[in-house]
DNA sequence: AATTTAATGAAAATTTCTCTTCAAACGCTT
DNA sequence: AAGCGTTTGAAGAGAAATTTTCATTAAATT
């Protein structure tokens, strides 16, 4: 597959005069200077439009646009990441099989939402959960729920004065009667967006406790209260949305406060295993 | 100087809901789908074109030519400088920011685990999974027990015969009492590998189920007792495994599932939001 | 030098794109 | 449940871009 800039190139002996001059212009910033209108172009160059136009019926497109969407295409090859130019993910089945399809849609969902991401507002959350000062509160929705709750068994072990909120949402103003100015809310909260978990968070909000978002695209309506808010692309070639990308949030997150955190966390791990390793619960690795 | 990838994401908050699918599509590809004709882009991201025109004019545009020349100066800036911001997954943040040196882990590890997936194994894992005649029993270890929640969470809709072995362990040979030949135990099992998982799985081929195993990459020593064994590379720069492939795994065997299933689980769904909507425990979208 | 052929751009014709208007649909609040 | 404000896209008017036509100019050949 030949790129325009060869094409050029090649042909470069059966270009008259001023198309060769075109060309030079063309060549010069490739290809941002074709992208413009055809006028613009041919200003550039100092030749007339239908120069232009007889140019690029001459390279075997049908007219400037078809030009144009040539130059758009190699161009998007061009930049586009390294990770999803990868052919196949998995050998022996065919780019169409889901297998791909949805591994692909997942890096993709990856990297636009790893593109939105504010350090700075990262460096934040991170800090406000390492401080032991501050209580944590974890809860998710529907689907998030598994979420959280992974969330939860992690920061459990980082360290202390981190709860779950489970059971059902009638009892959730329990819950926040704990909660005080200063206190961390983690919300899990993507579409369908649930009324309750709104409730909770106006609840957090009028007892001065601040809120940590882990949402979606279409950013939840609690986002205006949180503190700081992060959101995730889910799309994916199902019925079904894909958590993956907040999960991996929610990963890095833990890792960093773990991080902050690694004289206790490591002490605490060492009694976890210390009573793993009593109750034989689990098998020596 | 400002780019205009920079300028929607700072405006994100006073889009609206199309506006901000419009700004998803644009920054998807960023920024060649924005370089075709306003139609373009607007069928792209699947809103009127007057949206696209009103978008440009709220980042300041005078219109949509002007905008693309904006785009075009900053592509000719962008390539004329080398190609090295496209590698930072997020921008303003250093390569070494422990953001970026996740996220490549984690691209890392699915890259590799699905370059080990045998199709013709998933294929036959999802084809029991599908089939109704069997049972479905979904179980996890102390971390994996998310995961398996996550799953079970998802089957529930699509297919019925669906249970979650939980509680704990001691209780596990109630559940094993239901296991008839050919139904179907999922089990997650990752490092440290449990013994009392294992023990479950012995029951499960005694009483003649089939085993479907996600597992990482030093495999749980339930492997030669399962029919189909997937795993996972789980390696992250923190002091636990990442979970990410392990639940990516996951989540495309219940999109192919589903996709088998269409029909019941379509069913199911309507069903399902039917009663989301008279209960109104979900905002609606 | 005359003639022919090819190359080029001005201008018109045509197509396409962009923007504005307006009515319908949607979601929110009372 | 009704009313209000906002959001959205269909349709059409206007603008711009692209292509074609054709006359002029330049180069090549006899």
């Amino acid at each position: 597959m030949n790129t325009i800039a060869e094409l050029l190139q090649d042909k470069t002996d059966t270009l008259t005069r001023s198309e060769r001059q075109l060309s030079d212009v063309i060549l010069r910033n490739y290809p941002v200077s074709g992208l413009g209108t055809i006028t613009s172009l041919a200003a550039e160059a100092e030749v007339s439009t239908p120069t232009v136009a007889r140019l690029v019926q001459k390279l075997g497109f049908a007219g400037f646009p078809e030009f144009q969407r040539g130059l758009r295409e190699e161009l998007n090859e061009k930049i586009s990441s390294p990770l999803t130019k990868r052919d196949k993910w998995v050998d022996d089945a065919p780019d169409a099989h889901l297998l791909n399809r949805f591994t692909k849609a997942v890096i993709d969902n990856i990297g636009q939402s790893m593109a939105k991401v504010d350090p700075d507002a990262f460096d934040t959350a991170c800090q406000m959960l390492a401080d032991t000062g501050r209580s944590v509160f974890i809860v998710g929705g529907r689907i998030t729920r598994t979420l959280a709750d992974y969330f939860f068994l992690h920061f459990q072990v980082i360290r202390s004065g981190v709860t779950q909120i489970t059971s059902n949402s009638n009892a959730w103003p329990h819950y926040a009667l704990d909660f005080n100015a200063g206190d961390v809310v983690v919300i899990f909260d993507v579409r369908r967006y649930e009324n309750s978990t709104l409730k909770l968070a106006e609840l957090a909000r009028e007892r001065g406790a601040e809120i940590i978002l882990f949402t979606d695209q279409w950013i939840s309506p609690i986002a205006p209260l949180a503190h700081v808010t992060f959101s995730n692309q889910i799309a994916a070639p199902s019925a079904w949305d894909s958590n993956i990308t907040t999960m991996l949030m929610s990963e890095i997150v833990i890792a960093e406060v773990q991080e902050r955190h690694w004289d206790t966390t490591r002490e605490r791990m060492e009694v976890l295993e210390e009573m793993f390793d009593r109750t034989k619960f689990f098998r020596k690795f």
